[in-house]
RNA sequence: CGGAGUGUAGCUCAGCCUGGUAGAGCACUGCGUUCGGGACGCAGGGGUCGCAUGUUCGAAUCCUGUCACUCCGACCA
């Protein structure tokens, strides 16, 4: 490619929306372009990104057994009426009418449409396992869309779909798929982690999500550093504590707290420990009829440490909490509670709710909590003398830095991470809800047992700009950078010995498959190398007289501090080292 | 969806408070000088100031409405 030919568009300033350094420098560097909230165009830079990250997907994914097909991205919505998704999903779901006024659904995923297929198209336990794929685009109506292609509402997605004939033949697909994964992202040449990830209802280990480690991601990753235990923030588990609650030796006291309505005010009100006071949540679940009315509600207090926070996953595992719950309204917690928010606590209760305690605080003694009258709290709280036992004693909270790993093997560290993948065991949902079946050897239907797999394509070359850049630009893993060499001649126009030399480098490279772009816009030798720094492209070759005097022509990596000269008549056989061909 | 804020040239922004014929830098075009780390000079092109109403002799500026976008909170590749 020659840059005159191309389109090279970048800025000196980023624009002003921009707030993440990815997305800065896409802009910047010209790889996209904004046309709505969370909608780009991928320019001609940015779109060469986006295929070669398709193109090493596609190629582990065939490798891997699936084979690739596309499915519509407007659908119609009698399938989504299937499974339900058409009325339980969000507003993130884009449904529009077609001139008849039929509804249909911009699809944010595919998994009723491959049931479909696949309950049209396999009949037999013979044909399976199979495993479907596509690369196509799909809409998330995000309530806030940012960070440019980190969190679009338009992005492309990998998704697959295994289908299988039990469970055992399930899991072992999904091992494929785990396996698949990590040679991906190892060709990506990025840090990744793979984490254990809640699988929601379903149920079991089998949900994985791969996380690009970055300062900025918005998940924060668990880990621990002396075992290979990894899991997100909602499913690592804060294990019981060991040691015994301590005896009480304070008496009950109520003490005023004027104003003082959070934990961390009280704690240093007081002058004691964050960690000696706690913090009472009121949840509701509601029971409805079949019309979704409200019949009755159901009141819960959530105690948790002073210095932790709820799990709103794991607290919608809890006995009660299976069909959803909320935090209570105002006029709840006054009933309840006789007071508003701040100064709750389960002693002196107004009504009766149900008490959950965290592991922690169950074996907590002599804690503070507040005294249901507004500007008081309690110290010297005590199980068992000042009030009943919980009722229920439950994992609530989030972990914290130091809290022991749940394989028991160390303590847990924290990072941030961007997802890019997630794999998943969904058993039967899916299939059952379209009734979707094969049959085995006895000629019986059966359900399909499915997975589902995806990749966040156009994320992944934001996350790659997280963690690869420096203050002038982008820094890209060879493996999908828009171009992997660039040549800069000194001088194109003005010197016919440097145009020869460039054009005879540029036309060898190309015979020997290397994605080469020759920089023949003649601009200054300054703006150029900073455009190209900007782009990111891995190595760079700098053709002039000066060194062509001396039959050298220059070479430097984006990441080297400091160029270096190779002969003319080695720099080819140099560069197809590098790459590895 | 709740809270906050911004809409002026392709990009970054000034002008608005205190109404009087729309500005700068970068980018772009032409000419000249220069040219191995984002050059300089001269001359140009480009904006119905988001849109609509109202107030006024007169609105980018003041009022009202509306739309879009951005930021902060609960969901997700």
């Amino acid at each position: 490619m020659k840059a005159s030919q191309f389109l090279i568009s970048t800025l000196k300033e980023a624009p002003a929306d921009a707030e993440i350094v990815s997305h800065q420098l896409m802009m910047r560097a010209g790889l996209i372009k904004k046309l709505g909230a969370g909608i780009y165009n991928y320019m001609p830079m940015g779109l060469r990104v986006i295929r070669k990250v398709e193109a090493i997907v596609r190629e582990e994914m065939n490798k891997a057994g699936a084979v690739e097909l596309t499915m519509p991205v407007v659908q119609p919505s009698e399938l989504w009426q299937e499974t339900g998704r058409f009325d339980k999903m969000g507003p993130e779901l884009l449904r529009i009418k077609d001139r008849h006024g039929r509804d249909f659904v911009v699809q944010p995923t595919s998994e009723e449409v491959i049931t479909d297929i696949a309950r049209q198209e396999i009949r037999s336990y013979k044909q399976l396992p199979k495993n479907f794929y596509q690369i196509q685009t799909k809409f998330r109506d995000e309530r806030r869309p940012r960070f440019g292609l980190m969190r679009g509402r338009e992005f492309t997605m990998k998704d697959a779909y295994s289908f299988d004939r039990d469970m055992v033949s399930a899991k072992a697909s999904y091992q494929v798929m785990a396996e698949a994964y990590r040679k991906i992202f190892d060709r990506f040449g990025l840090q990744y982690r793979a984490v254990a990830a809640d699988s929601g209802a379903i149920g079991g280990d089998l949900s994985e999500e791969f996380q690009v480690i970055a300062a900025t991601g918005e998940d924060a990753i668990i880990y621990c550093p002396t075992s290979d235990y990894a899991a997100n923030i909602e499913k690592a588990e804060a294990l019981a504590p060991q040691r015994a609650r301590p005896a009480a030796t304070k008496p009950l006291t109520k003490v005023p707290t004027p104003g003082k309505s959070t934990c961390p005010d009280v704690a240093e009100l007081l002058g004691v420990p964050l960690a000696t006071t706690v913090k009472s949540l009121v949840l509701a679940t509601d029971e409805v009829d079949e019309h979704s009315a409200i019949v009755k509600s159901q009141i819960w207090l959530l105690l948790l440490r002073g210095d932790h926070d709820m799990n709103e996953v794991k607290v919608g595992k809890l006995p009660g909490f299976e069909k959803g719950f909320r935090f209570a309204t105002e006029a709840e917690v006054v009933d309840h509670f006789g007071t508003k928010p701040g100064y709750l606590g389960p002693l002196n209760l107004k009504k009766p709710v149900r008490v959950v305690a965290d592991r922690e605080v169950a074996i907590m003694a002599d804690w503070i909590c507040g005294a249901n009258e507004a500007d008081f709290h309690i110290t010297g709280v005590n199980w068992g003398r000042d009030l009943p036992e919980p009722e229920l004693v439950a994992d609530l909270r989030n972990v914290v830095e130091g809290d022991p790993s749940p394989d028991g093997k160390g303590v847990l560290a924290i990072e941030r991470g961007i997802e890019i993948g997630h794999i998943f065991y969904l058993g039967t949902k899916y299939s059952k809800a379209m009734n979707a079946t094969f049959l085995d050897e006895g000629g019986k239907p059966q359900f399909f047992e499915m997975g589902c797999y995806g990749i966040g394509i156009t994320r992944l070359p934001a996350a790659a700009i997280e963690q690869n850049h420096d203050d002038k630009g982008i820094i890209w893993p060879a493996a999908i950078a828009p171009f992997e060499v660039v040549i800069v001649p000194m001088g194109y126009a003005k010197s016919e010995q440097v145009k020869a030399a460039a054009d005879k480098l540029y036309a060898e490279l190309q015979a020997a498959g290397v994605d080469v772009i020759l920089d023949d816009r003649d601009e200054r030798p300054g703006s150029m190398f900073a455009d190209w720094e900007l782009i990111g492209v891995p190595y760079r070759l700098v053709v002039g007289e000066r060194g062509l005097k001396e039959g050298k022509i220059e070479y430097k990596a984006r990441t080297d501090a400091e160029a270096s000269m190779l002969d003319a008549t080695t720099t080819v056989a140099h560069v197809r080292g590098l790459l590895g061909r």
